[in-house]
DNA sequence: GACCGAATAT
DNA sequence: TATATTCGGT
């Protein structure tokens, strides 16, 4: 109860002109050279500064320690956990103002920033007149919340009182909400709803979106497979999910974009059933199954198409010089659990990106015909593993895929020829 | 009036 | 792009 029985900070200064010196703000970068400058400039300004480089640090801080801090500062992307998700469990969840800081001035991630609640997205660097400034954030949330209920006093912080109970309650497995409840932005409506307070000049705020995190989305596929066709409806599964944080609108939304990725997927014929065949092993003793055929890839596996390869040390660009067919065995990506150390390798679109596993044998490789008309780097060999392959050829982030390379297939059996072809059709 | 889901908005 | 909201229809 340190910081509530003894506020360091005068805020409720309006009738103060003397800057509210010892705001507890706290730091994350990844960067550690960053958040070095980050907290002197901090210092410099008189603000209490606690700094770490791993979100996961800060989470526990927060949660374990039970430190209290009056503003976050997070950068967007990082390597453990997206910075939205910071946003969303410190600053929503804990209602304390959470500001972004990122490498580049991408409108469009400082857009979704302020989507997702944070107060201000700053592009890097960070001056020093700015971060003088981020008091104003704490204040205007504290005055926000007062408007919620008068007779609160600033000084008294409220904030930082229910604050507290809720973090008691916060699991540690980032679920972001308390009881039966989201805690986010939404609480100040419903501080007004509880309390018959309708206060139209207080500015309510729109609560945030749903993120539809790895968890939250096994949980609807989960739902979605339990349940018939028929019974697929918003309100079925929600049902089923039973998941305080969602609404019959949020189930239907996302549905409908489930509904239309199991569409396009039709359409590509990714996932389809291709053929099951030994085919093209120069080595009888071990065979591939050629299974899964895409069509998506089939698609774009023609001349000129170029492809990406990982094996988690590094990526080489695959050039087809004539139609092929890429992989002997090919599964959808599948996300890795938390604690591997697999790398995350697409974008930073975190609904698709994944990563995938080290290769699970070395000891063998390709070492047949050079014959190939696939230009995989100058020694035409691919190491036994499991690797991620991603389609460049269209631009953007491509689509990612995980595959298996079994030994004893030679690039030539990767080709496709005319036989194949007419499968594919 | 509940609620589905395509269309549209953000 | 991902998610929210609207709205015509059952």
């Amino acid at each position: 109860m340190e910081a509530f029985d003894n506020p360091i900070i005068p805020l409720e200064a309006e009738e103060d002109d003397q800057f509210p010196i010892g705001l507890k703000v706290l730091a994350i970068d990844d960067d550690i050279v960053c958040l070095r400058y980050l907290v002197q400039l901090l210092e410099k300004c008189q603000y209490k500064v606690s700094a770490t480089t791993r979100a996961e640090e800060a989470i526990r801080l927060i949660n374990d320690e039970k430190q209290i801090f009056d503003i976050v500062i997070t950068n967007v992307v990082r390597h453990d956990m997206d910075g939205f998700e910071i946003l969303q469990i410190i600053g929503v969840g804990m209602d304390i103002p959470v500001i972004m800081v990122s490498a580049n001035e991408d409108l469009k991630m400082m857009k979704r920033g302020l989507m997702e609640g944070a107060e201000l997205y700053l592009p890097k660097p960070v001056g020093l007149q700015e971060l003088k400034n981020i008091w104003q954030l704490v204040l205007r949330k504290r005055l926000s919340r007062k408007r919620s209920n008068p007779n609160l006093l600033l000084l008294e912080q409220p904030a930082v009182e229910e604050h507290r109970h809720s973090l008691e309650r916060v699991t540690m497995d980032q679920e972001y909400y308390v009881g039966d409840h989201i805690v986010n932005k939404l609480d100040d409506d419903n501080d007004n709803y509880n309390n018959n307070i309708v206060d139209s000049s207080s500015c309510s705020k729109k609560k945030p979106r749903i993120s539809w995190t790895k968890e939250l989305h096994a949980k609807f596929i989960e739902a979605y497979e339990i349940l018939g066709e028929k019974e697929r409806v918003p309100n079925n599964i929600l049902k089923h999910m039973n998941d305080p944080r969602l609404t019959r609108e949020n189930v239907a939304s996302h549905l409908q974009k489930h509904r239309d990725t199991l569409r396009k997927k039709k359409e590509s014929g990714v996932g389809k059933l291709g053929i099951q065949k030994k085919l093209y092993d120069k080595n009888q003793t071990k065979t591939s199954t050629l299974y899964n055929s895409m069509n998506h890839m089939n698609k774009v596996s023609n001349l000129g198409s170029q492809f990406l390869i990982s094996n988690g040390q590094g990526n080489q660009t695959w050039t087809a010089a004539r139609s092929c067919y890429p992989v002997p065995e090919f599964k959808p990506f599948n996300f890795p659990p938390n604690n591997s150390t697999s790398r995350t390798c697409d974008d930073d679109n975190p609904y698709y990106s994944g990563g995938f596993d080290e290769p699970i044998n070395n000891s063998s490789y390709y070492p047949n015909s050079l014959e190939t008309n696939c230009g995989f780097n100058s020694t035409s060999q691919i190491l036994v593993g499991q690797y991620a392959i991603e389609n460049h050829t269209d631009g953007g982030a491509g689509q990612c895929y995980q595959m298996q390379f079994n030994a004893g297939n030679s690039l030539e059996s990767l080709l496709m020829d005319g036989e194949l072809s007419d499968i594919f059709k």
